[in-house]
DNA sequence: CATGAATGAGAGTTCATTCAT
DNA sequence: GATGAATGAACTCTCATTCAT
């Protein structure tokens, strides 16, 4: 497959994500996607053979070109407090955002496809995330800016209040408001005043 | 609609709440219901018009049968401590409930299907759950059992923490091990100690 | 499947016959099928499953009707040589007919499908054919009928040179007087004069 | 076209061969050959443009390279009895080799496509066979070495046997042991003792 | 009420064939 | 000459939905 098929098959992989973020998952057919890519039935064959195939490339691409919150646009001087805050508003930026989010399609994939643990991707970024806002709180507190007696809980705390967040975006709605009311009560939780 | 249709309807009601806890909600076809319910192609027709309609029967059924874990088996007696115990107990129960449990359907349903605020009911008894368990923390630290100084902070707090778990259970997996430690770090952050 | 599903299987099966007979077996497609019974798409589908499931009922209603040649039309005072020569004739009006036949279909389904020898039709018929010319020979031979060392032999000799016969009307194409030609040479092989 | 051009098609005929010898005629697409080839699509269809016409030359092919089974390897003195066992005997392996045979795609292709009898290839080279085995058969006859009254009906006896046994050998099965009794019984009937 | 046969729309998939490079 | 991407026709198969009985 020459360079030309190369861009034809990242075309098609974008233009799948859209799709995929339009519709979820499961209701996604091949159809669907040759549509939306005013390609023949049979040339989208030439690249991917399922809806499935399709989406885990999606989602490598996704995370290939990683929107990596932790590294991006962060002083170098940045407090602790200051980095979980960025990280936080650009949670609640993408889990307010009701188009543009393959989480639907996301949790909908899951939902029938249990990989084994270790190659559970999803599981990966979780626990990384984890890993990551654990090390954060500590720095935290031993600059004095965070209160926490279980750094391990807290980090965890958080995620899995932002995976409530984010399926309840997706089940019952929410405002820009209630994520607000959660994000303040975790950071005050970790002693961080809002002056 | 005579008693005998009205027995007949809840049969369906019945075996199609299992289809639905097996395959979520987008892929159960009428046809999957016919077979379950061993009922003829139009016979379900007589009854329902669609899995949708079915689907939100079975959901009224549920609320209707409430297992309402505050009412249930509860001495007069029992302390706030405890009964919050007891319903996280439930909750936990509930989501490591691989096969018994609807959850998957229902999220699969409302990605799809937004009903307008007030009609949601899955945002009913979300609030709902949320301020009953405020009231529980509210007599909790009345009693002194409990220390919180925003107790509908940490209601919601524990609201999302649990649908986070609950998703969570349902994508990357979940032990009961790991439920443990959210639940007791929960009841920490209320000042309840773990003798 | 009630009375009338039978009669509709039955039909569909007379019907796909004919199409077996045009077009042998390989080119066969549900789609003619369908067409040729004059049914819908789906409709075929609750009946059979495949062509080849199609065309092994075809074969198996086939033996039931079964063609006995030894059986029918023939007084009990025949004699061994006169039922030889019927079952001949028979055979030649057979592999003659260009059009009405499922010789072309039998081969192509079978030059796919090795059933294990047990339960390979055509086998069977093939080997109850020898057994019955055999017999029959013997009786010729008792009565001052044949001539024939080898009775066996002999009859297996006519079994593949009818095959031979068959199969070469269907390729390379065969005249009334070709086929006569080859059964006198065979009756003559058992002493039968052709006065 | 040059020369190198006759021989990619030499080449791709080669190969072609083999696709039929596995897969018979009907079922082989150009995409089977192209692959087998190892070529491009548009590849092939710079030298054939169906795969009937491939399938014709790869016959061609093989009746130019000709097993000249009568003409090879045979002692100037050998007697006609030696020379049509010898026949037979190659006959025998011929249709005993399960894969390595363009049998069953001859028929396959024969039965759909009759074309007009003097240009019938198959038709030429039976006819052909039963020529030159009549003469054989005439000549041991003047030897001594056969007892036959109707040499001719013999040589088109013996070829329909062996047309009978090649059918039955891919269709029904068949066995080196049944082909000896078969071409035991011939060999007798033309008064040839197996001492 | 209940049945289940029948229909037809629509999704999946494979290939023969073409054509720009 | 040679390539292989692209197209579109043709098939397979499954269901939602209807309707005569």
């Amino acid at each position: 497959m020459g360079e030309k098929s190369i861009q034809k098959r990242k075309y098609i992989l974008k233009t799948a994500r859209e799709v995929f973020m339009d519709k979820g998952f499961k209701s996604v057919t091949m159809k669907d996607i040759v549509e939306a890519c005013e390609i023949s039935r049979g040339g989208l064959y030439l690249y991917f053979e399922s809806t499935e195939q399709i989406f885990l490339e999606v989602l490598k691409m996704e995370s290939e070109e990683g929107d990596d919150v932790f590294s991006d646009s962060i002083s170098d001087d940045a407090t602790a407090a200051e980095i979980l805050l960025l990280f936080l508003k650009e949670q609640k930026k993408e889990l307010l955002r009701k188009k543009n989010s393959l989480t639907k399609a996301v949790y909908e994939y899951f939902f029938d496809n249990h990989p084994p643990r270790k190659e559970n991707v999803l599981k990966k970024e979780f626990d990384a995330a984890v890993l990551i806002i654990e090390r954060l709180i500590e720095t935290g507190v031993e600059n004095g800016e965070f209160v926490c007696e279980d750094c391990a809980g807290a980090a965890r705390n958080i995620m899995y209040v932002l995976e409530g967040l984010k399926i309840s975006a997706q089940t019952i709605g929410i405002t820009s408001d209630m994520v607000d009311k959660e994000l303040l009560y975790i950071l005050r939780s970790l002693g961080v005043g809002m002056e």
